[in-house]
DNA sequence: TCCGGACATATCATAGTGATATGACTGCCC
DNA sequence: GGGCAGTCATATCACTATGATATGTCCGGA
């Protein structure tokens, strides 16, 4: 009843010529001899019923059609090679030493379930986990010191591949007795800008990022700088100032209605977490534990 | 460098091997020869190095570790499914004509994005979107008046088919005047029970789901019943009753102050968004719609 | 007009796949 | 304990599909 399946060569074919811009070009991409090439594109038109190449001797492209195909194909070579890390990394668990650097916020929200399920899955590969902020990870990554990195900065680093596996988003959290609790409206990014914050330090993925969102609204200097998110969370419970920190920290405390979310308006607070690692492949534990994370949270 | 790819025909017979319980019974769900089977499990197990199969004279069962390739086996299958359904709806797109219904708050929030992705994939489909609540869109596809529907009620239909798409969650909403604004903590389910609340009508998928999740805790009548989500949310705006709606609905308004939203410790107010469909296999533009739904959200 | 690039067609050797027959082992039932 | 049914493995063969090489066709630019 199901037809028969694509075959995931012609499919990465198929990708290839829509990036390279040519039959020609994107079989020599894939290790193909370009007759085999236009010979399996025209099998797999005729198996999807599809015009998936404008041909023409001076070149071929994509066809509008086929640009969708290709968005689709994508996906399920994404899968494929999601599937073979895991059975690379499944086969060679006994030998498997990971070495896993995160920045606080993921490294003690997202992390530990990733990790038990990747145990769960290849219950002998030994992992390490760090914790260090974000720019250090990226140093820890670059060096060589370790094999994958998590951060949530929106910057990339120049040598280091990266993958998003999570979205994050800053939230603006007072004590229940601060004025802005009783607000009857968002907050505007001015307001914000000007108000004396609970901050982490810089460094952190956290600060950074809300540091260039509020860039354009010249922001006060802070009213506490804190090394941890235990830490900024205890100042705001306690204090008088407002802090600002990942929606991951303060679903427990906003829950018990210990904090207050503020919506901020017209502010994109949403930040990436993505995982970082050296040279063009991680390795395959590595790259099981990739994985596993975006297969855990929308990408 | 990409080594090899997997072969999906043999990824599907290890999943139906995994089902089925058995090498023998495995291959013939999926129409393969016994020997043949056999053959092309050896083979796999050696391309991966790793034994999948714990082999005995009486019936083969997946090994752990197989189970582990089997879960990430079947994601490959369900992005390759979602590929043909793509390919398979573009080839059809002249003479696809969908009918889709959908209950109010998807219909609302989420399905004209959908529908925009899929008209920018597939033009030439025609498309046509009908609104009810979730018990009439249940009566509807089962009746074959339409296509696909997609409800948010955490029942299922016996003789239909569905498929989780995405996920909500209702939440209670006050006016920024209400006393429960300035609360200290969450609310406990029981008096949430306790109060009248500004609620959908009966057979709407936020009612259903709030009478469900409320039933232990002995509800009070409701203050307020509206047949439309702007509705509830006039209603809950000018006046002193708290509502509950969804995420969905409320993100704009509590994005601007207009609403507040109160936590509620202990309840599970989630709810999966399922597309549902008739028979086996939705039809091709269905089965495209389906595939573009579940990409957008977190599944 | 000629040449180079790009894709298509043709052809052939070979490896992989599907089909059938048969053998080995286990567990069950009488 | 012996036969029987069920399950998987091995052997074999025909055939298809795939990879490799040679060559043809069409377009664009010099």
């Amino acid at each position: 009843m199901t037809a028969r399946w694509p075959d995931l060569a012609v499919l990465e074919l198929l990708t290839a010529v829509s990036e390279r811009g040519g039959l020609g070009a994107g079989a020599r991409a894939v290790g193909m001899a370009q007759p085999n090439a236009s010979r399996a594109m025209r099998a797999l038109e005729k198996q999807l019923g599809v015009d998936l190449l404008v041909r023409h001797p001076s070149g071929s492209r994509v066809s509008e059609e086929g640009a969708v195909v290709v968005d689709w194909a994508r996906r399920v070579l994404d899968a494929a090679r999601e599937f073979s890390s895991v059975a690379e990394a499944l086969a060679a668990q006994h030998t498997a030493h990971l070495d896993v650097a995160a920045s606080m916020t993921v490294a003690e929200h997202l992390v530990p379930g990733w990790l038990a399920e990747l145990r769960r899955e290849i219950p002998d590969a030994e992992v390490r986990l760090r914790v260090h902020n974000s720019s250090h990870v990226f140093d820890l990554v670059a060096a060589g010191d370790c094999d994958l990195g998590f951060v949530e900065t929106p910057h990339l680093h120049p040598t280091l591949r990266t993958r998003t596996v999570a979205r994050d988003r800053l939230v603006v959290v007072v004590a229940p007795g601060h004025p802005w609790a009783a607000r009857r409206h968002g907050l505007a990014p001015e307001e914000l800008a000007a108000t004396p914050l609970v901050v982490r330090e810089p460094g952190s993925g956290t600060r950074v990022t809300l540091d260039e969102a509020l860039a354009p609204y010249r922001p006060v200097p802070p009213a506490l700088e804190s090394g941890s998110n235990a830490a900024v969370l205890a100042s705001v419970s306690a204090g008088a100032d407002p802090a600002v920190l990942s929606e991951l920290v303060i679903a427990g405390p906003l829950q018990r209605g210990d904090l207050i979310a503020i919506p901020v308006t017209g502010l994109d607070l949403t930040r990436e977490i993505r995982a970082v690692w050296r040279g063009p492949q991680p390795p395959p534990a590595a790259a099981a534990l990739i994985a596993v994370a975006a297969a855990a949270a929308p990408r």
